[in-house]
DNA sequence: CGTCGGTCGTAC
DNA sequence: GACGTACGACCGACGT
């Protein structure tokens, strides 16, 4: 044999047949959460025996691309018998994709043609290079393709078809199997063949003709064939003339396809380890892709390491000399309860030792501040931070190590995910349970626990953070963003303690008179904060009508809609909103807010979570400042107690529309485009495009109305909703909302893409290229799946929004660093920054802010900016 | 006494 | 169930 001529041969792999062939041919298997994997299990059983039997082998995985193919183009019989793939099966196709991509194995799907053309194409084109060429398949078309170079394997029943196989099979060669199809015809595909030919009689005139054609040509000789119904049988032949040469082009596999395959693609790759591991946790497959896994770094071969109290100046020596060495900190509080902010241990793990610090060593703040050498592991930037008193001007540093925030990590993988904190992390990672907090003793355990954890977990999760292309976004957004979270945190908002309580204090008697009036009105005391005691007032002692009323799991819903529609019947219905509305603001913000208040500086220090919301947004809590009421005049009061220090004043940056912009951006709708490039009115716009009048004839009414339609696109909003929103029948809602789609028609196309797009990956993704995994757009019952659908259509948009007012933050703290101003960043309010500005530098800071808002990603639209300052939250003009 | 699901309401 | 993302207060059932 010649080494130097003889090439590896080639395995292409039917893909789609097979994974459709495993789903029917296997039992049903689920995940313990229900997700089948029957099909994925199967298809990866079947690549893997490849892959071990055949070493030499260059394997290539094709799949049928979505949407139509020229053959669909060419005949709309074709394959038009066949039903809808089941939606189970459905769901594991974005998983196999995985699965081959992490074995590191080229996929390959063209689009217009089936995986039949892409192979029949690859095998034609291998062959020509003097390759040998596997065709693994259970179709038995695809025996068309058979040659002295190519054959068929099957590897469910170890079958290999050559072309004497063929020849058993179908009476003729490889060359000649398309045209006994195209008389006999395929009820799989509903190839219709010629009525009347079955595949017996199909074998002989084939065998005897040799072709469709020449058997048209020499029609005479079918009654020396020895066939039955000669006659009849010439007569059906003429009269399916058409559908012979029809079925024999559906049949016949496309062998001459411009592909763009290059040959550099064979060459073999290496598994990709983390994405199999992390395939194998999900799928819960825990051997089958084992022997693709390095041993190492296996949850039960975790280090033990040793454990012992830092000598003065140790854990300097050893990070000095840790040069690209990974380094696990771990802070936990002394004392169980309080945040590791004040009292913590601290423990560094490197390599197989543990290093107990009882509070954060200068060193550890010299590696966390990025002014040390190797990388550095924590489990929580922010929080880390906290504990080692970095959170201020030096949180503003960036420096030479490289930090792997573990949680953020987590969470830009999969950011639906339910907790992402080092306990989730060990558990389903590592299925190992860490010291439970609660106990004091524990805390110098805990620590190294999680310490150790980090070395385990760390390297896979930035392995795979790279493998999905969430390198940037993590480096240049979430990270550096902590270090800027971590210092709003801690320098937190002042609050006028005197205004707040005075508030509360007229709320209080003004909850304690509508409480009178309400028992007064009921007939009697009932507790009205309980929606059940307040049901049984309303529809059982009042008996106020039911009609209508919307339910709940537990009964008639009393919330404040149905109380506004019963308001018309009774007194009592608008007493109790505004009881709910009071003591509402009492109880969560005048209540809740002021047992926070720092009691020495007067400040409150809410947590910005980074790893929370599934799209990308913050949240806020302890307290969430967030949604501190601003709509009602009453409710905006409470902003009155937010205020800057003397002799400074607030500034607010407000994203005008951010999301209605992104959607136009987006979508490249060039009516919402122009209008925005305009600078047009958006709501009158669309109300003028709704309701098919002049921008000018446009009513406050009509504006209104527009309004809520636009918000509620971008929630994917349902005429149901719409009708009741506005308080307009059915029909009329869904006459908008047509009328909205046929206007802005690009919106209509764009989240068709959108949704199609997640079905197919399996997520769906924002401008800077944030993921969120969305399996339930292939459910079976609609609800779940229509869920999903309004989350994949809104999170592109939401998520892209956050991409960008978290870029704004970045840009604006390095620019105020930069400029030497005093300003401080206050809060974040989804599409606000608010700051608090000397007064003296309040025109150059929102000369800043504004321009570093707006500029901070360009769109197909202006970013809009509004500025307000102000004495206090209330008050900003 | 703590936990948890349900309901309601606040924000964007 | 019916409009996306959050947090949190209160109620009441349930378990310790």
């Amino acid at each position: 044999m010649s080494a130097a001529t003889e090439r590896e041969p080639l395995c292409l792999v039917d893909g789609s047949g097979i994974l459709f062939r495993a789903f029917h041919a296997l039992p049903p298997l689920t995940t313990r959460q229900g997700t089948p994997t029957g099909a994925v299990y199967g298809f990866t059983s079947m690549l893997t025996k490849l892959l071990r039997e055949k070493p030499d082998c260059r394997i290539v995985v094709v799949f049928d691309a979505p949407g139509k193919t020229f053959r669909d183009e060419a005949d709309e019989r074709y394959k038009a018998t066949r039903s809808e793939t089941p939606a189970d099966l459905r769901r594991q196709i974005p998983y196999v994709k995985r699965i081959v991509k992490a074995l590191g194995l080229p996929l390959l799907e063209v689009e217009g043609v089936e995986a039949d053309d892409v192979i029949g194409t690859l095998a034609r084109r291998a062959v020509a290079e003097t390759r040998d060429v596997h065709i693994v398949t259970s179709d038995k078309d695809m025996m068309q393709l058979v040659g002295p170079r190519v054959r068929l394997i099957d590897t469910m029943y170890d079958r290999v078809t050559g072309e004497d196989e063929v020849r058993e099979r179908f009476g003729v060669g490889p060359g000649q199997v398309v045209e006994v199809m195209g008389l006999m015809g395929d009820s799989i595909d509903n190839i219709p063949g010629v009525r009347g030919v079955g595949e017996k009689t199909a074998k002989a005139l084939i065998g005897h003709f040799g072709s469709i054609d020449a058997m048209y040509e020499r029609l005479d000789e079918l009654g020396g064939l020895g066939l039955r119904g000669a006659a009849r049988l010439r007569s059906q032949l003429e009269a399916g003339r058409e559908d012979a040469i029809a079925s024999r082009f559906l049949a016949t596999i496309r062998c001459d396809l411009e592909i763009d395959f290059d040959e550099t693609r064979l060459a073999a790759h290496e598994p990709d380890q983390m994405e199999l591991r992390e395939l194998s946790r999900e799928l819960e497959f825990a051997k089958l892709l084992a022997e693709y896994l390095d041993g190492s770094e296996a949850p039960e071969s975790a280090q033990k390491r040793t454990v012992r109290v830092a000598a003065p100046g140790e854990i300097e020596a050893l990070l000095e000399g840790a040069s690209g060495v990974a380094v696990g900190i771990a802070f936990v509080p002394s004392t169980p309860g309080i945040p590791p902010r004040a009292a913590s241990v601290a423990l560094a793990a490197i390599g197989g030792e543990e290093i107990l610090t009882t509070a954060p060593g200068e060193s550890l703040r010299q590696v966390l501040s990025g002014r040390g050498p190797g990388v550095v592991l924590v489990d929580d930037l922010k929080q880390a931070l906290h504990a080692s008193g970095l959170d201020g001007e030096d949180a503003r540093e960036v420096g030479a190590a490289e930090v792997q925030d573990a949680l953020l990590l987590s969470y830009l993988l999969d950011p639906s995910r339910r907790g992402h904190g080092i306990d989730a992390l060990a558990s389903e990672r590592l299925g190992r349970t860490l010291p439970s907090p609660k106990e004091e003793l524990s805390a110098a355990e805990r620590a190294g626990a999680i310490a150790g954890t980090l070395l385990d977990v760390g390297p896979a999760l930035r392995a795979e953070i790279a493998a999905q292309g969430l390198e940037s976004l993590y480096r240049d957004v979430e990270l550096p963003l902590a270090r800027v979270l971590a210092r709003i945190e801690s320098h937190g908002i002042l609050v006028d303690r005197e205004v707040l309580e005075r508030i509360g204090a007229e709320f209080s008697a003004s909850v304690r008179a509508l409480e009178r009036e309400i028992h007064e009105l009921a007939g009697g005391p009932f507790n009205i904060g309980s929606t059940q005691q307040l049901r049984e007032v309303l529809f059982d002692r009042l008996k106020l009508p039911t009609k209508g009323v919307r339910r709940g799991k537990t009964g008639l819903s009393v919330d404040a809609d149905v109380l506004a529609a019963l308001a018309e019947k009774h007194p009592l219905p608008a007493k109790i909103v505004e009881h709910r509305a009071l003591s509402k603001l009492l109880s969560t913000y005048v209540s809740g807010l002021l047992p926070l208040v720092d009691a020495k500086t007067g400040r409150l220090h809410t947590s910005f979570n980074q790893a929370v919301a599934a799209t990308g947004r913050l949240s806020s809590s302890d307290p969430n400042l967030q949604n501190i009421p601003v709509r009602t005049a009453e409710g905006r009061r409470i902003r009155e107690a937010f205020v800057p220090p003397p002799g400074w004043r607030f500034l607010a940056g407000d994203y005008s529309q951010i999301e209605l912009r992104v959607l136009a951006h987006l979508t490249e709708d060039p009516v919402l485009v122009e209008a925005f490039r305009s600078g047009e009115d958006i709501h009158r716009r669309t109300a003028a495009e709704v309701f098919a009048v002049a921008p000018e004839a446009v009513t406050s009414e009509m504006r209104n109305k527009a309004k809520v339609i636009n918000f509620g696109i971008l929630y994917g909003m349902g005429p149901q909703r719409l009708s009741r929103e506005l308080s307009i029948p059915l029909a009329e809602a869904e006459t908008y909302i047509r009328r909205y789609f046929e206007r802005y028609e690009c919106v209509r196309e764009f989240a068709d893409r959108v949704v199609a797009g997640g079905r197919e990956v399996g997520y769906v993704e924002t401008l800077i290229g944030r993921r969120r995994y969305l399996p339930e757009l292939l459910a079976r019952e609609p609800n779940r799946r229509q869920a999903a659908e309004r989350m994949a259509w809104n999170s592109p948009i939401q998520g892209t929004a956050a991409d960008i007012i978290k870029l704004a933050m970045l840009s604006v703290d390095r620019v105020l660093a930069a400029e030497g101003a005093s300003a401080r960043m206050l809060l974040q309010v989804h599409d606000e920054l608010l700051f608090e500005v000397p007064e003296a530098e309040m025109e150059a800071t929102g000369r800043l802010v504004r321009e570093h808002m707006e500029s901070v990603v360009a769109l197909a639209v202006p970013l809009a900016v509004d500025l307000k300052t102000g004495p206090n939250w209330a008050g900003l003009r």
